[in-house]
DNA sequence: AAGTAATTTTAGATAAGTCTAAAAATTGTT
DNA sequence: AACAATTTTTAGACTTATCTAAAATTACTT
């Protein structure tokens, strides 16, 4: 139906209209696609011709509903793989995604309903990000980032902003897994670093860390 | 390493090279990549620069060990993935060749061998081609077509030849599956058809039948 | 409100892979 | 061996997706 570039393009605008609900800029994709303005240009123009998004020069991109449902679905694949690579194949969560980036590509529905059954329809990935089900409807969750807890809170590790190998590295060698409770003991302001306790140890995280982890808080 | 259209074509080279043991002429692998002789030219200099093809003008083009050894590593994979689809997704055999067209391209050496694993290292996909070992070998049997079994002679089924849709749902409907014994009742001369016995009852079939189906001999 | 800076679009070029039509080489036939 | 038929290659064009450089538009600053 589409081009791998073509979905890859759904996908990152589905990405950032999180972040920028007025419309996606073309220098935002681009940023986000690794490629320059004049392309992202270009492409947009075929999305808009081919109904995908809702485009005005000059004024960033929207996407249809029809580019809503493919992003979703392109989503949807990814997250599966993601799961079946971890689950059933032996794969740590830092290293799925790059394969599941050629695996979301992939084109037959059968194959997608599938592979969520024969994986138990599960409602999240490896990196505790939500997977859509077969009509695009995600879960949503009421998670936060970890470092927006007060001291004295806690909550369970339910997913990561950042899922970058390294990042995700710094936290297996850390014991830091999802599913587990983390306690603000200490907030130090100076340099918004935590002292957080988690597996019954202390451990001192930086901003950048608990600006990447996402927290269910626990009701108290 | 190298795009999916010059893994298809080195593909479509190795299979030729059964047939064509002398050269594949640009024609025959114009016809299998079902594309224009002039494009075969192209793609078959580029893959010379490669290294992937030993090629010289007018004289067909043969892989090289590279080539070989590429297009080994996308059967394998192809193969492996039709595996997976009907033993964990529930795909019949009629249904997997167009999937695993595009699975085949995945580029993950640990995918592959963590699939293998998982999958208990088969030695053969569902239409009972072999699936070459993670260096390249190919299992090889001494299977036949039934077509050159002779009058009283048996076999058990063990592959296809042509192993589109219309020939195993046909196979399907007549209940011929992998592993089954067939005896060869009766030959026609007139129309090269065979009255063969099968799950204990008489089917009488084409020379277009016969002529697809591979099976291993019964000593007698 | 004008002028400058930043963003976005356009114009023209490039690479991969394909095509059609024409030219070149090989093969087959007398 | 010469001519015709077939096969193969070349030349030139097209599409998709990308790039650089220049022009157009919008946003910011004074
Ligand atoms: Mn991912
Ligand atoms: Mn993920
Ligand atoms: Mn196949
Ligand atoms: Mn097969």
């Amino acid at each position: 139906m589409f081009s791998l570039s073509e979905e890859n393009y759904l996908k990152a605008i589905f990405h950032l209209e999180r972040k920028y609900a007025g419309g996606v800029s073309t220098n935002a994709l681009a940023e986000e696609m690794e490629t320059k303005a004049s392309s992202v240009t270009d492409m947009v123009k075929k999305l808009s011709e081919k109904d995908l998004v809702k485009y005005r020069k000059y004024q960033g991109v929207h996407l249809s509903e029809k580019g809503k449902r493919t992003a979703i679905e392109v989503i949807r694949k990814h997250r599966l793989w993601e799961v079946f690579l971890v689950e059933k194949l032996n794969f740590s969560w830092d290293e799925v995604h790059d394969i599941a980036e050629q695996l979301e590509h992939i084109k037959s529905e059968k194959l997608t309903d599938e592979l969520d059954k024969f994986l138990g329809h599960p409602k999240r990935d490896p990196h505790g990000d939500p997977i859509p089900d077969g009509d695009g409807n995600f879960r949503i969750s009421n998670k936060m980032l970890l470092a927006d807890l007060e001291e004295g809170q806690a909550g369970i590790c339910v997913g990561v902003k950042d899922s970058s190998t390294e990042f995700l590295r710094y936290l297996d060698k850390n014991e830091i897994t999802l599913g587990k409770a983390i306690k603000i003991v200490q907030r130090e302001e100076y340099d918004e670093s935590l002292l957080i306790k988690i597996n019954d140890k202390d451990l001192r995280i930086s901003k950048t860390i608990s600006k990447n982890l996402f927290v269910k808080p626990i009701e108290s």
